[in-house]
DNA sequence: GCAAAAGTGTTGGCGCTACACCCATGG
DNA sequence: CCATGGGTGTAGCGCCAACACTTTTGC
């Protein structure tokens, strides 16, 4: 219409710069794992897969090409669930931001926007399509060794940085427990993103006075031959946005063990 | 190479559909007005624009086009430069996400980066090659009143988010003072991107604990017919990286202006 | 078998820091 | 009238210690 056509006029001239452009979706899905032996800082995996003529020995991030008149989360619940056989809903999906530097794919412009989500642990992955192989693996291992292809490593550790802001600020930690849960467990699912400890005292206070988080029954734990004191059972309360942010400082010994120590 | 072929059949058979999709930058420069006669609520300014073609009446913020090869970075400095004359600097931007629903952009699919800068108020914007006008325009009114294209408010106002995190982690608040400043000064500064007051004698305490942010001089104010007690002046510290947070909890007599009151 | 030890969950408390709110003083 | 600085009360929380309740180990 009218004036539009001096602007149409701009863009359709750099309409062919735009063909080598491709938009992609990659999504960290997080989730923790079950095994309660392990310790809290391997807990922490994310969902990732085997590119079909991908880098041997490499793993990527579950992701693909947007699809015309495609909302990007769409996109995202789609990818993975051809590329790992995992369903994602939309509300699991949370922005993580965009990463487009040119040489980021050494095949072509490739500008991919991350998400995040967080699941329960499943008990395994359906058959998959477009993928060599899909796995949960933990972000430890993927954070420290070499094992991502492109910049999906920065892009797990810009995640995890998304997914504790949602941990403070809602009540997902709790999909990461059974119905019935102690405390001990919720501590462990904050310390496996944390990844560092925090103490149970202040947990367990800082939870109790967090409205509608979290609600005691009249149960205590009873894992056949574990040890020590019986464990109070808890069941979800019905706020899914917290009162109070639930988050603990890494304490200061732990940042630098050779550092400053206290007084012995 | 090898392999490679069934991952390109499958992203060559997409690129047809990938033809109608626009990578558009976005920028959102905040400033903040040096005029000290204003609340400091009104002082938070955005850099917007008047597209060629666009809706009568509204402003949209600069953005274009990623060019092939371009790092998007460049792209937001490139496009702010053309459509406002104002020249960024790389190191100034930070990026606040991308925005891509399919009818965020009624004429075609077009996905946005968005980006964040804080500069110094400019005494007058260059001469405009690409827009019909651009000027500092008042947060306040773009938020309140529907003054910008597409979706634009969600974009400052997710920027404004990503502005207040640099402002309590960096120094950056100082670009906004003149070389010798008053601590009222650089308080008003916090002020106008939080939106709300804050206590003068708190501000003071946290500024002062935070090492290397400022250096008071042997040097007080005197605005001629300034009244009141002069202010001692200050000059830059040598870190722009803070020492502790300077972050401040809008009081919650502000929140709830109707809710539970002090006692009287 | 029984007692001690060890392991885990729970509770309490100390001390420090941060900070919202208020007020006195100085120019 | 405004800047500065002091003071107070409170809440948060890092840290530590004690205690409760269990299984495991040693004799």
């Amino acid at each position: 219409m009218y004036l539009i056509e001096y602007y149409e006029v701009v863009t359709k001239q750099q309409r062919t710069k735009q063909l080598d452009f491709f938009v992609y979706v990659d999504t960290v899905v997080f989730t923790i794992n079950p095994d309660r032996l392990l310790e809290p800082e391997d807990r922490l995996e994310v969902l990732v897969m085997k590119r079909p003529g991908g880098a041997k020995g490499k793993w990527a991030l579950p992701g693909g090409l947007v699809d015309d008149n495609e909302k990007l989360e769409l996109t995202s619940i789609r990818k993975v669930k051809e590329e790992t056989g995992l369903t994602l809903k939309p509300r699991d999906l949370h922005q993580v931001g965009a990463f487009g530097d040119p040489n980021r794919d050494n095949r072509f412009r490739a500008i991919a926007i991350a998400y995040m989500a967080l699941v329960p642990h499943p008990s395994e992955l359906r058959p998959i399509k477009y993928s060599d192989a899909a796995s949960f693996v933990t972000y430890r291992s993927l954070r420290d060794n070499r094992l991502l292809e492109f910049d999906h490593s920065n892009i797990i550790y810009a995640a995890r940085k998304v997914a504790r802001g949602l941990l403070e600020d809602t009540n997902v930690a709790l999909s990461f427990c059974k119905p019935k849960f102690t405390m001990t467990e919720l501590r462990k699912v904050y310390e496996s993103f944390l990844q560092y400890r925090v103490d149970p005292a202040n947990f367990r206070r800082k939870v109790a006075v967090t409205t509608d988080f979290i609600i005691p029954l009249e149960e205590f734990s009873d894992f056949g031959s574990a040890p020590g004191r019986p464990a109070q059972m808890y069941r979800a309360g019905k706020s899914d946005r917290l009162s109070t942010q639930i988050r603990f400082r890494r304490s200061l010994d732990k940042v630098h063990p050779t550092g400053t120590s206290k007084k012995t």
